[in-house]
This record gives C-alpha cells, sequence and structure tokens, in this order.
DNA sequence: AAGCCAAATATAACACTGTTATGTTTTCGT
DNA sequence: ACGAAAACATAACAGTGTTATATTTGGCTT
C-alpha cells in the first residue's frame, strides 16, 4: 500500500464526511490529495475504486460496531450497546451510511469485496442475535431474527434523517430507537419459551 | 396546465420507470416528449422541478394506499391492507420509492410543495393508526406510533432491497412484513390496557 | 383584423462530470 | 547501468445540468 494511496483514500473520506457525494468528485480527491487526477485512475479503479473503498470502510464500522457477548445471558445487554454504538455510527459517519445502504449515486454497484464487507457485518450481527434464540434455532431462523433487528434500526435511522420527521417532536431519538429495539427484543425472547 | 407539460411529465415518469435516476437526462426527457430541451425549463424548473414532480407523485401514491377504517373495530384489517398496499407500491414504483426516501442524486432536496404531500401522507398514516391507541391518546402519542410503524415496514423494504439481503432464503417477503406488522400492532395494542 | 407582448422554441455555449488517450517522467529490479 | 513497469501530467472526449441569445409562435387588446 503505496502513500499516495493512503492520501487518495484519506482525502476522499474526508470529502465525503463533509460534503456528501456531491463533494466527491474525482478532480477534488485528487487535488485534495495532491496528486494528479490519474493518481485516483493507477491507485484505485477511478470513481468506482474509491466508492468501493468508502462502502467497505462504512461497513467495517457497523462490523466494529457489534458487541458479542462473554455469554448468552449477557446477550441482551450486548444488543442494547450494540444499537448504541449502530446509532453513533450511523450519526458520524452519514454518508458513509447513506452510501452503503442504495441512497447514493444510483449507478454504483459495490464490488464483490464490498459486497463480503456488508456479509462480514451481517453474520457478526447474527452471531449476537443468535443469542436471543433458543440454542438449536436454525441459522435461517437467526438470520430471520437479525434480520428483523437490522430493519427495525435502519427504519427509525431512516425515517430520521427524512424531511417529513419535521413534523413530530422527538425529545430523544435514541432513547426511541431504544425503547422499539427492547420491545422487539422481549417480543423475540417471549416468542422461545 | 398545457399539454406539452403533460408530455413531458408523463415522459420522464416512464424514463424513470425504467432506468431509474440514470436515464432521466434533461435532454432524454425532452426527447422522448417530443420537445425541445428548454422546454423542460420553461414547463417546470429544470431536473429540480421534474424530480420535485416524481416525488409528489411517489407519496401520492403513498398516500392513495392507505386505507382508513370504517370504525374503530376495523382498524386492524385496516392497518393490514395499507401494509399490503405499501408493498404494492414500493415495488411498483420502485424508482419513486427510491426518491422519496432519499435514496438518490444526492444534491436533490424537495420543494415546499413536494414536502407537503409527504406531509399528507404522514398525517393519514397517523390517522390511521390513532385507531389502534386510546381514544384520548394525544397527536403527539399517534405520531409517534405511526412513525415505528413506518420505520419497521420502511426498514424491512429498503433491506431487501440490499445486496445484504442475498444472504438469506425468505421464501415470502410480503408475508414476512405482515407477521413483524402484526406483532408489533398486537404489541401496541396490548400496551393501551 | 392588426399589432404587440409574452410565452415557447431552437441553437449554441459554459462549466462541470467520469473516463480515455498519449506522451513523459520516475522508480525499481536485474 | 539499463530496461521495463509503474506513476505522472496534459489534453481530449462524451456526457451532464444550466444559461444566454435570438427567433418563432400564440393570444389578447385596441
Amino acid at each position: 500500500m503505496s502513500e499516495a494511496k493512503d492520501k487518495i483514500l484519506g482525502a476522499a473520506s474526508d470529502l465525503f464526511l463533509e460534503g456528501g457525494s456531491a463533494a466527491l468528485s474525482v478532480r477534488a480527491i485528487a487535488k485534495s490529495a495532491g496528486v494528479s487526477t490519474m493518481g485516483v485512475y493507477t491507485h484505485f479503479n477511478g470513481k468506482e475504486g474509491i466508492l468501493d473503498a468508502l462502502y467497505i470502510e462504512g461497513f467495517d464500522n457497523v462490523f466494529a460496531a457489534i458487541e458479542l457477548p462473554e455469554t448468552r445471558l449477557g446477550t441482551r445487554a450486548a444488543v442494547k450497546r450494540t444499537v448504541k454504538n449502530y446509532l453513533s455510527v450511523a450519526e458520524n459517519f452519514e454518508s458513509h451510511y447513506r452510501l452503503i445502504f442504495g441512497e447514493r449515486d444510483a449507478d454504483y454497484e459495490p464490488s464483490p469485496e464490498a459486497y463480503e464487507a456488508g456479509a462480514r457485518a451481517f453474520h457478526r450481527l447474527t452471531d449476537l442475535v443468535a443469542g436471543l434464540l433458543s440454542p438449536r434455532a436454525p441459522r435461517a431462523r437467526q438470520q430471520r431474527a437479525a434480520l428483523q433487528l437490522w430493519a427495525l434500526v435502519h427504519g427509525l435511522v431512516s425515517l430520521r434523517h427524512h424531511a417529513v420527521s419535521e413534523l413530530i417532536e422527538i425529545k430523544d431519538w435514541r432513547q426511541l430507537v431504544l425503547d422499539a429495539v427492547d420491545a422487539h427484543v422481549g417480543a423475540v425472547e417471549r416468542k422461545i419459551r
């Protein structure tokens, strides 16, 4: 990994965090990194490669947000911490979050490596959620539970940024999400008895 | 409303349904509508106006999907029908759906009129969900319940289109959403007793 | 009906985008 | 030290949304 490559990715990440997709032009990245426009093509594969790198960055952050418990008994607490972390990531890396959730340049499609980063995060989430189910629950059931939890949290994050959410006065979004997750987890746990 | 305006909007809507944002260039719209490029600027306000019109189209579809019950007793059934309709809209007008949920050209911001279309849909959803709560529940509580239901369904719709969802084999997405909504509605109703 | 003014059109240009092409320079291994 | 590969710079191409500048059209008033 050359130094120029690091500088380019750093510049791209900075521009992305500040101005989102709109500020992320190849020429702007190159200039900000002190590199020729072509450098973005030699070190990455043009804009596609840049977006892939940012996509992976985004999902790596999500991956790091997922906390696995020491024992199955600590699963509920780990889920709560994970949701808190997830909300922080969605807030602090909003552009990355929008990118990995298709709220993007419409024509970008993640590469196989980028897709793998997403799969890793989802597998880890599945491992976490599995602790809420019966130890003998099949993998498919674990994945379905993980998907539902993820959808619940992501839906709230997504609507939060939507203009319509200005109609409602929510004093504490984080608490609202935590409450919703708590109710959901309660329902899941009640089901396995 | 001139005839040319209708033709332009129709062409834009068709292009949008087929090819999404990528196919929606001002020149393509004009050519497809049999109009000069400038016609898009005189009749609409350039691309911004086109996107606003499509945004309103999208939210009008969502609005039409919401079924209000005859009596409070029919609320559960009306919610179920509404969710079914909502899923159909999200599927049949995927591009519109992505547009109204910020999965778009990054720089587009809905105009006040477009925003109003979104507000109308959300108010109608609030009226529907209110039937699940105590008749004396304050508006803020109704809105919070409407937001949660919306987030749940939207989260599942959003994740369904995500690449990671290919990891899971879901035989019947519609049923999965309906089950999740049923559980949620059950929890809401249990709460008011 | 004639004239006039505003609306709609056509053509061209501008600034920007991602990308490709073409040399030129630098770097590095043999 | 030399040759090959990588990195560079400059310029060009085909797009994008938008603006500018005539030119034509349409509709209303006198």
